[in-house]
DNA sequence: GCAATTAGTTATGCGGCATAACAATTATGA
DNA sequence: TCATAATTGTTATGCCGCATAACTAATTGC
Protein backbone atom coordinates (compact mmCIF):
# COMPACT_ATOMS: atom_id res chain seq x y z
CA UNK A 1 0.00 0.00 0.00
CA UNK A 2 2.22 2.98 -1.27
CA UNK A 3 -1.08 5.15 -0.70
CA UNK A 4 -2.58 4.59 2.63
CA UNK A 5 -4.71 7.86 2.62
CA UNK A 6 -8.22 6.31 1.30
CA UNK A 7 -9.44 9.78 -0.33
CA UNK A 8 -6.00 9.42 -2.62
CA UNK A 9 -4.20 12.22 -1.47
CA UNK A 10 -2.08 13.60 -4.72
CA UNK A 11 1.54 13.90 -4.20
CA UNK A 12 3.58 16.74 -4.21
CA UNK A 13 3.74 18.59 -7.33
CA UNK A 14 7.14 18.87 -8.19
CA UNK A 15 6.94 20.66 -11.46
CA UNK A 16 3.96 22.07 -12.99
CA UNK A 17 3.27 20.16 -16.61
CA UNK A 18 1.11 22.62 -19.04
CA UNK A 19 1.03 19.97 -21.43
CA UNK A 20 -2.92 20.61 -22.20
CA UNK A 21 -2.73 23.61 -23.02
CA UNK A 22 0.21 23.73 -25.13
CA UNK A 23 -1.63 21.73 -27.47
CA UNK A 24 -3.18 24.82 -28.02
CA UNK A 25 -1.90 27.20 -30.77
CA UNK A 26 -3.62 30.02 -28.86
CA UNK A 27 -1.57 29.16 -25.85
CA UNK A 28 1.05 29.65 -27.27
CA UNK A 29 0.02 33.04 -29.35
CA UNK A 30 -0.39 34.35 -26.05
CA UNK A 31 2.56 33.32 -24.12
CA UNK A 32 4.90 34.15 -27.43
CA UNK A 33 2.82 38.00 -27.58
CA UNK A 34 3.55 38.83 -24.07
CA UNK A 35 7.17 38.38 -24.83
CA UNK A 36 7.03 40.90 -27.76
CA UNK A 37 4.87 43.25 -25.57
CA UNK A 38 7.79 43.09 -23.27
CA UNK A 39 10.52 43.83 -25.15
CA UNK A 40 8.12 46.45 -27.40
CA UNK A 41 7.57 48.33 -23.64
CA UNK A 42 11.43 48.44 -23.26
CA UNK A 43 11.62 50.26 -26.75
CA UNK A 44 8.79 52.22 -26.23
CA UNK A 45 10.28 53.56 -22.92
CA UNK A 46 12.92 55.95 -24.00
CA UNK A 47 10.23 58.10 -25.88
CA UNK A 48 7.49 57.70 -23.37
CA UNK A 49 4.92 55.86 -25.17
CA UNK A 50 2.83 53.02 -24.36
CA UNK A 51 1.90 50.35 -27.29
CA UNK A 52 -1.68 52.12 -27.53
CA UNK A 53 -0.06 55.90 -27.64
CA UNK A 54 2.38 54.27 -29.54
CA UNK A 55 -0.10 52.78 -32.34
CA UNK A 56 -1.99 56.01 -32.61
CA UNK A 57 0.54 57.95 -33.29
CA UNK A 58 1.92 55.89 -36.15
CA UNK A 59 -1.34 55.81 -37.79
CA UNK A 60 -1.52 59.80 -37.60
CA UNK A 61 1.63 60.19 -39.46
CA UNK A 62 0.71 57.48 -41.84
CA UNK A 63 -2.41 59.09 -42.40
CA UNK A 64 -2.76 62.46 -41.79
CA UNK A 65 -6.32 64.58 -41.61
CA UNK A 66 -7.92 61.19 -40.76
CA UNK A 67 -10.59 61.55 -37.99
CA UNK A 68 -10.74 59.91 -34.32
CA UNK A 69 -13.54 57.66 -35.32
CA UNK A 70 -11.09 56.28 -38.36
CA UNK A 71 -8.75 56.13 -35.65
CA UNK A 72 -11.01 54.51 -33.32
CA UNK A 73 -12.21 51.84 -35.97
CA UNK A 74 -8.03 50.95 -37.09
CA UNK A 75 -7.10 50.29 -33.63
CA UNK A 76 -9.87 48.69 -32.71
CA UNK A 77 -11.20 50.28 -29.72
CA UNK A 78 -14.26 52.16 -29.15
CA UNK A 79 -14.03 55.85 -29.91
CA UNK A 80 -14.58 57.18 -25.73
CA UNK A 81 -11.04 55.31 -25.25
CA UNK A 82 -9.39 57.22 -28.18
CA UNK A 83 -9.89 60.71 -26.38
CA UNK A 84 -7.99 59.69 -23.41
CA UNK A 85 -4.79 58.69 -26.03
CA UNK A 86 -5.63 61.80 -28.11
CA UNK A 87 -5.53 63.76 -25.20
CA UNK A 88 -2.10 63.07 -24.28
CA UNK A 89 -0.40 62.83 -27.65
CA UNK A 90 -1.97 66.33 -28.35
CA UNK A 91 -1.01 67.52 -24.80
CA UNK A 92 2.67 66.56 -25.51
CA UNK A 93 2.42 68.67 -28.65
CA UNK A 94 2.93 65.64 -30.92
CA UNK A 95 -0.54 66.24 -32.91
CA UNK A 96 -3.28 68.94 -33.18
CA UNK A 97 -6.81 68.35 -33.60
CA UNK A 98 -7.30 70.68 -36.30
CA UNK A 99 -10.91 71.78 -37.07
CA UNK A 100 -12.55 70.44 -40.57
CA UNK A 101 -14.28 72.99 -42.11
CA UNK A 102 -16.72 70.96 -44.05
CA UNK A 103 -17.86 69.31 -40.89
CA UNK A 104 -17.91 70.81 -37.64
CA UNK A 105 -18.07 67.66 -35.44
CA UNK A 106 -14.86 66.40 -36.30
CA UNK A 107 -11.53 67.23 -36.01
CA UNK A 108 -8.95 65.97 -38.46
CA UNK A 109 -5.87 64.69 -36.30
CA UNK A 110 -2.39 65.85 -37.95
CA UNK A 111 1.25 65.18 -36.53
CA UNK A 112 2.99 67.66 -35.74
CA UNK A 113 6.98 68.21 -36.72
CA UNK A 114 8.15 66.62 -32.96
CA UNK A 115 5.42 64.05 -33.79
CA UNK A 116 7.01 62.80 -37.09
CA UNK A 117 10.34 62.80 -35.42
CA UNK A 118 9.31 61.18 -32.52
CA UNK A 119 7.49 58.34 -34.45
CA UNK A 120 10.31 57.98 -37.08
CA UNK A 121 12.41 57.42 -33.70
CA UNK A 122 10.12 55.25 -32.39
CA UNK A 123 9.62 53.13 -35.78
CA UNK A 124 13.39 52.56 -35.97
CA UNK A 125 13.92 51.66 -32.19
CA UNK A 126 11.31 49.49 -32.47
CA UNK A 127 12.30 47.99 -35.84
CA UNK A 128 15.92 47.41 -34.06
CA UNK A 129 14.12 45.56 -31.23
CA UNK A 130 12.06 43.22 -33.30
CA UNK A 131 14.88 42.26 -35.51
CA UNK A 132 16.88 41.33 -32.06
CA UNK A 133 14.84 39.47 -30.68
CA UNK A 134 13.93 37.73 -34.24
CA UNK A 135 17.63 36.99 -34.56
CA UNK A 136 18.70 33.20 -35.25
CA UNK A 137 15.20 32.39 -36.58
CA UNK A 138 15.25 30.23 -39.86
CA UNK A 139 15.28 32.87 -42.64
CA UNK A 140 11.91 33.23 -43.79
CA UNK A 141 10.12 31.25 -40.73
CA UNK A 142 8.67 34.67 -39.35
CA UNK A 143 7.24 35.72 -42.52
CA UNK A 144 5.68 32.82 -42.98
CA UNK A 145 4.29 33.22 -39.25
CA UNK A 146 3.36 36.55 -40.39
CA UNK A 147 1.60 35.36 -43.30
CA UNK A 148 -0.74 32.32 -41.52
CA UNK A 149 -1.33 35.34 -38.81
CA UNK A 150 -2.69 37.63 -41.59
CA UNK A 151 -5.16 34.60 -42.26
CA UNK A 152 -5.58 34.16 -38.93
CA UNK A 153 -7.05 37.67 -38.93
CA UNK A 154 -9.17 37.28 -41.39
CA UNK A 155 -10.67 35.21 -39.82
CA UNK A 156 -11.97 37.56 -37.67
CA UNK A 157 -13.79 39.59 -39.94
CA UNK A 158 -15.12 36.84 -41.70
CA UNK A 159 -18.10 36.43 -38.95
CA UNK B 1 -1.58 75.32 -57.68
CA UNK B 2 -3.63 72.28 -56.44
CA UNK B 3 -3.06 72.84 -53.17
CA UNK B 4 -4.54 76.74 -52.43
CA UNK B 5 -3.92 76.59 -48.51
CA UNK B 6 0.08 77.67 -47.72
CA UNK B 7 -0.35 75.23 -44.41
CA UNK B 8 -1.08 72.44 -46.73
CA UNK B 9 -3.83 71.15 -44.85
CA UNK B 10 -3.95 67.22 -45.56
CA UNK B 11 -6.75 65.64 -47.30
CA UNK B 12 -9.69 63.78 -46.51
CA UNK B 13 -8.66 60.33 -45.49
CA UNK B 14 -10.44 58.08 -47.46
CA UNK B 15 -9.48 54.82 -45.60
CA UNK B 16 -6.61 53.93 -43.08
CA UNK B 17 -3.59 52.62 -44.10
CA UNK B 18 -1.81 50.66 -41.25
CA UNK B 19 1.18 49.97 -43.50
CA UNK B 20 3.78 50.90 -41.21
CA UNK B 21 2.82 48.65 -38.21
CA UNK B 22 2.31 46.19 -40.68
CA UNK B 23 5.67 45.93 -41.20
CA UNK B 24 5.86 44.47 -37.75
CA UNK B 25 5.59 41.02 -36.39
CA UNK B 26 4.13 41.82 -33.21
CA UNK B 27 1.47 44.14 -34.71
CA UNK B 28 0.06 40.82 -36.37
CA UNK B 29 0.34 38.69 -33.30
CA UNK B 30 -1.57 41.20 -31.85
CA UNK B 31 -4.30 41.16 -34.04
CA UNK B 32 -4.42 37.77 -34.88
CA UNK B 33 -4.73 37.11 -31.01
CA UNK B 34 -7.49 38.78 -30.63
CA UNK B 35 -9.24 37.00 -33.14
CA UNK B 36 -8.29 33.83 -31.06
CA UNK B 37 -9.41 35.04 -27.70
CA UNK B 38 -12.60 36.33 -29.21
CA UNK B 39 -12.69 32.34 -30.23
CA UNK B 40 -12.18 31.19 -27.11
CA UNK B 41 -14.41 33.13 -25.65
CA UNK B 42 -17.12 32.24 -27.35
CA UNK B 43 -16.25 28.71 -26.78
CA UNK B 44 -16.06 28.96 -22.87
CA UNK B 45 -19.03 31.13 -22.51
CA UNK B 46 -21.46 27.97 -22.31
CA UNK B 47 -19.11 26.90 -19.47
CA UNK B 48 -19.10 30.57 -17.96
CA UNK B 49 -15.67 30.14 -17.65
CA UNK B 50 -13.32 33.01 -18.90
CA UNK B 51 -9.88 32.39 -20.52
CA UNK B 52 -7.74 33.05 -16.70
CA UNK B 53 -10.62 30.89 -15.01
CA UNK B 54 -9.99 27.86 -17.64
CA UNK B 55 -6.33 28.20 -18.04
CA UNK B 56 -6.40 27.63 -13.97
CA UNK B 57 -8.48 24.99 -13.77
CA UNK B 58 -6.85 23.06 -16.68
CA UNK B 59 -3.76 23.08 -15.02
CA UNK B 60 -4.96 22.07 -11.34
CA UNK B 61 -6.62 19.14 -13.49
CA UNK B 62 -3.59 18.44 -15.47
CA UNK B 63 -1.16 19.20 -11.93
CA UNK B 64 -3.44 18.24 -9.11
CA UNK B 65 -2.19 18.92 -5.73
CA UNK B 66 -0.17 21.63 -7.16
CA UNK B 67 0.12 24.78 -4.02
CA UNK B 68 -1.77 28.69 -5.59
CA UNK B 69 2.27 29.95 -5.91
CA UNK B 70 3.31 27.14 -8.50
CA UNK B 71 -0.23 27.93 -10.02
CA UNK B 72 0.90 31.49 -10.27
CA UNK B 73 4.44 31.09 -11.14
CA UNK B 74 2.96 28.34 -13.86
CA UNK B 75 0.59 31.37 -15.25
CA UNK B 76 3.23 34.01 -14.98
CA UNK B 77 0.38 36.39 -12.76
CA UNK B 78 1.01 37.55 -9.25
CA UNK B 79 0.06 35.69 -6.13
CA UNK B 80 -2.77 37.97 -5.40
CA UNK B 81 -4.48 37.77 -8.30
CA UNK B 82 -4.94 34.24 -8.34
CA UNK B 83 -6.63 34.27 -5.18
CA UNK B 84 -9.81 35.50 -6.57
CA UNK B 85 -9.64 32.82 -9.13
CA UNK B 86 -9.34 30.17 -6.86
CA UNK B 87 -12.06 31.56 -5.01
CA UNK B 88 -14.31 31.63 -7.73
CA UNK B 89 -13.34 27.95 -8.97
CA UNK B 90 -14.06 26.61 -5.38
CA UNK B 91 -17.37 28.59 -5.20
CA UNK B 92 -18.55 26.42 -7.91
CA UNK B 93 -17.22 23.48 -6.59
CA UNK B 94 -14.87 22.79 -9.28
CA UNK B 95 -11.83 22.99 -6.93
CA UNK B 96 -11.02 22.03 -3.68
CA UNK B 97 -8.59 24.31 -1.24
CA UNK B 98 -6.84 21.09 0.94
CA UNK B 99 -4.95 21.80 3.93
CA UNK B 100 -1.36 20.49 3.60
CA UNK B 101 -0.53 18.30 6.37
CA UNK B 102 3.28 18.76 6.40
CA UNK B 103 2.94 23.07 4.96
CA UNK B 104 0.05 24.50 7.37
CA UNK B 105 0.33 27.68 5.21
CA UNK B 106 -0.23 25.98 2.23
CA UNK B 107 -3.21 24.70 0.09
CA UNK B 108 -2.89 21.56 -2.37
CA UNK B 109 -5.82 23.00 -5.10
CA UNK B 110 -7.47 19.79 -6.06
CA UNK B 111 -10.21 19.69 -8.72
CA UNK B 112 -13.45 17.91 -7.70
CA UNK B 113 -14.90 15.56 -10.08
CA UNK B 114 -17.44 18.92 -11.46
CA UNK B 115 -14.31 20.00 -12.27
CA UNK B 116 -12.97 17.34 -14.32
CA UNK B 117 -16.01 17.00 -15.97
CA UNK B 118 -16.41 20.65 -16.67
CA UNK B 119 -12.56 20.36 -17.28
CA UNK B 120 -12.48 18.10 -20.09
CA UNK B 121 -15.88 19.31 -21.53
CA UNK B 122 -14.16 23.18 -22.10
CA UNK B 123 -11.20 21.36 -23.42
CA UNK B 124 -13.24 19.89 -26.04
CA UNK B 125 -15.52 22.60 -27.09
CA UNK B 126 -11.75 25.10 -27.42
CA UNK B 127 -10.17 21.98 -29.83
CA UNK B 128 -12.90 22.07 -31.79
CA UNK B 129 -13.19 25.90 -31.92
CA UNK B 130 -9.08 26.29 -32.32
CA UNK B 131 -9.75 22.88 -35.52
CA UNK B 132 -12.77 25.23 -37.02
CA UNK B 133 -10.34 28.39 -36.94
CA UNK B 134 -7.47 26.68 -38.33
CA UNK B 135 -9.56 24.79 -40.80
CA UNK B 136 -8.52 25.33 -44.55
CA UNK B 137 -4.56 26.46 -43.60
CA UNK B 138 -1.83 25.05 -45.17
CA UNK B 139 -1.14 21.55 -43.39
CA UNK B 140 2.12 21.87 -41.18
CA UNK B 141 1.45 25.87 -41.29
CA UNK B 142 0.39 25.92 -37.71
CA UNK B 143 2.56 23.61 -36.51
CA UNK B 144 5.27 25.57 -38.41
CA UNK B 145 3.85 28.29 -36.18
CA UNK B 146 3.68 26.95 -32.72
CA UNK B 147 7.97 25.98 -33.55
CA UNK B 148 8.72 29.62 -33.69
CA UNK B 149 6.28 30.78 -31.14
CA UNK B 150 7.84 28.83 -28.81
CA UNK B 151 11.31 30.18 -29.67
CA UNK B 152 10.26 32.93 -29.03
CA UNK B 153 8.80 32.49 -25.88
CA UNK B 154 12.37 31.28 -24.92
CA UNK B 155 13.65 34.22 -25.83
CA UNK B 156 11.78 35.57 -23.16
CA UNK B 157 13.17 33.85 -20.80
CA UNK B 158 16.89 34.34 -21.61
CA UNK B 159 16.94 37.86 -20.49
C1' DG C 1 15.90 30.42 19.30
C1' DC C 2 15.81 34.38 16.52
C1' DA C 3 16.12 36.20 11.74
C1' DA C 4 14.94 35.51 7.24
C1' DT C 5 12.01 33.41 4.06
C1' DT C 6 7.63 31.58 2.25
C1' DA C 7 2.27 30.88 1.48
C1' DG C 8 -1.71 32.97 1.24
C1' DT C 9 -4.36 37.09 1.80
C1' DT C 10 -6.21 42.07 1.74
C1' DA C 11 -6.13 46.64 0.04
C1' DT C 12 -5.24 49.53 -3.54
C1' DG C 13 -4.13 51.42 -8.02
C1' DC C 14 -3.30 51.48 -13.05
C1' DG C 15 -4.28 50.54 -17.86
C1' DG C 16 -7.03 48.69 -21.56
C1' DC C 17 -11.34 47.94 -22.75
C1' DA C 18 -16.74 48.30 -22.89
C1' DT C 19 -21.45 50.56 -22.51
C1' DA C 20 -24.65 54.34 -21.62
C1' DA C 21 -25.89 58.84 -22.06
C1' DC C 22 -25.28 63.39 -23.82
C1' DA C 23 -24.56 67.87 -26.89
C1' DA C 24 -23.56 69.50 -31.23
C1' DT C 25 -23.90 68.84 -35.90
C1' DT C 26 -25.15 66.71 -40.23
C1' DA C 27 -27.88 63.65 -43.18
C1' DT C 28 -32.32 61.68 -44.58
C1' DG C 29 -36.81 61.37 -46.31
C1' DA C 30 -41.84 62.28 -46.11
C1' DT D 1 -39.04 72.29 -45.31
C1' DC D 2 -38.84 70.21 -41.39
C1' DA D 3 -38.83 66.58 -38.19
C1' DT D 4 -36.42 62.43 -37.33
C1' DA D 5 -32.42 59.71 -37.58
C1' DA D 6 -27.61 59.13 -37.69
C1' DT D 7 -22.87 60.65 -36.66
C1' DT D 8 -18.79 63.00 -33.99
C1' DG D 9 -16.66 63.70 -30.05
C1' DT D 10 -17.16 63.61 -25.15
C1' DT D 11 -18.05 62.38 -20.04
C1' DA D 12 -19.14 59.12 -16.63
C1' DT D 13 -18.84 54.70 -15.12
C1' DG D 14 -17.56 49.90 -14.52
C1' DC D 15 -15.24 45.38 -15.47
C1' DC D 16 -11.14 42.75 -15.93
C1' DG D 17 -6.28 41.60 -15.96
C1' DC D 18 -2.43 42.82 -13.81
C1' DA D 19 1.01 44.99 -10.35
C1' DT D 20 2.83 46.48 -5.65
C1' DA D 21 2.69 47.07 -0.67
C1' DA D 22 1.69 45.40 3.56
C1' DC D 23 0.05 41.98 6.60
C1' DT D 24 -0.54 37.15 9.24
C1' DA D 25 0.71 32.63 9.92
C1' DA D 26 3.93 29.22 9.37
C1' DT D 27 8.43 27.35 8.14
C1' DT D 28 13.40 27.30 7.44
C1' DG D 29 18.23 28.53 8.36
C1' DC D 30 21.83 29.70 10.83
Amino acid sequence: MARPDPKSVPPVVESVSDETLRSFAGYHMKRAFNVVQADLLRALKPFNLRMITYSALVLIVDNPGLRQSQLAAAMDIERPNLVVIVDELERRDLILREKVPTDRRAYALVPTLAGRQLCAQAVAAVRKHEERLFADMAPGAVEDMVALLRRIQARGSEE
